[in-house]
DNA sequence: CAAGTCGGTTGCTTGATGCAACCAAGTGTG
DNA sequence: CACACTTGGTTGCATCAAGCAACCGACTTG
């Protein structure tokens, strides 16, 4: 996205989408939630420009979504986590999943399931478990290959910590 | 957004960020929700550039998640509605305002409540009724100027037909 | 009959994105 | 001990999208 900010418009919507509404934001919360929290892990699955992933990541990590954490002091080596602030996105990333799958799908069925850790019921668009009845979030899915999956497909059954 | 596409992904999410992810696009799609239906309107109402509205309203009627009614032939002028696709982005569209809401918030509370026609109970982040537990879709909610609204808000109490 | 309305389009400038090359500080390999 | 490789970036450049203002065509209103 050009600007950022949308000025003036008195909206949530527009205050959210200024935060994590650029090209590859949400992208990248979504990658960060599939347990790809290294720099070269990301740039490679989404198949991102290194400087905007650079410069996306620093803009997440100012808006406190994304947490850096040095894994080693020389070389400086680093990990992306997700804040609550971040993974409080979830609801919406399943909602855009959703529908997603419903209008743009393979032949094959969903790439992905989402399924509650607990009870291994799967999640509706709402991110309510369709066993259980649950209102679920972020750390209480994990998501599992569909019948649409491409087999090279990224970090299967991937889980947050 | 530059390219709107993103290749190679296998992902549902980036589907349908290819297709509503781009600058503005949510922000149409949420105008049109509430009420304003012209080029006119939105482009005011948003403040949006009128090249841009033009060029996002035409992709969003090829992916028919916007459809163009004419309500005058001479001079041609034309109202735009949302289909169903369109308002099945409803739910994402309530969890980003309660994620905005959340974590931009204003002093006084949230800029605008939403809904359930039916029972008046609030609506959850889920775009489940606070009151009467039912899991509500575009057309059963309505919106209303919260605590933390600007006077001069745009088009409060409106209501998907 | 001049000014306003509506729904755009055109041209120009600015700025974001994509790509490839480069860099720095290590580590592993013969 | 030299040389390639890994990791996590930065830099420079070309291209494409967004913002802005002006214009336009077909009416309608005063």
């Amino acid at each position: 996205m050009l600007r950022r900010d949308y000025p003036g418009l008195d909206c949530s919507v527009a205050k959210a989408l200024e935060v994590i509404g650029e090209r590859w934001s949400l992208l990248i919360v979504r990658s960060i939630m599939h347990s790809n929290r290294r720099f070269g892990e990301m740039q490679e699955s989404l198949g991102i420009a290194r400087n905007v992933l650079s410069s996306r990541l620093e803009r997440l990590v100012e808006e406190d979504i994304v947490e850096r954490r040095a894994y080693s002091e020389s070389p400086p080596r680093y990990e992306y986590f997700l804040t609550e602030k971040g993974l409080d996105l979830w609801p919406a990333l399943i909602a855009l999943l959703n529908w997603g799958d419903r209008y743009s799908p393979t032949p094959e069925g969903p790439r992905r399931l989402i399924v509650h850790k607990e009870c291994g019921g799967t999640v509706s668009d709402r991110g309510i478990c369709e066993r259980c009845g649950k209102v679920l979030h972020a750390r209480d899915a994990k998501q599992v290959p569909g019948p649409g999956a491409k087999v090279e497909a990224e970090h299967t059954g991937a889980t947050i910590d």
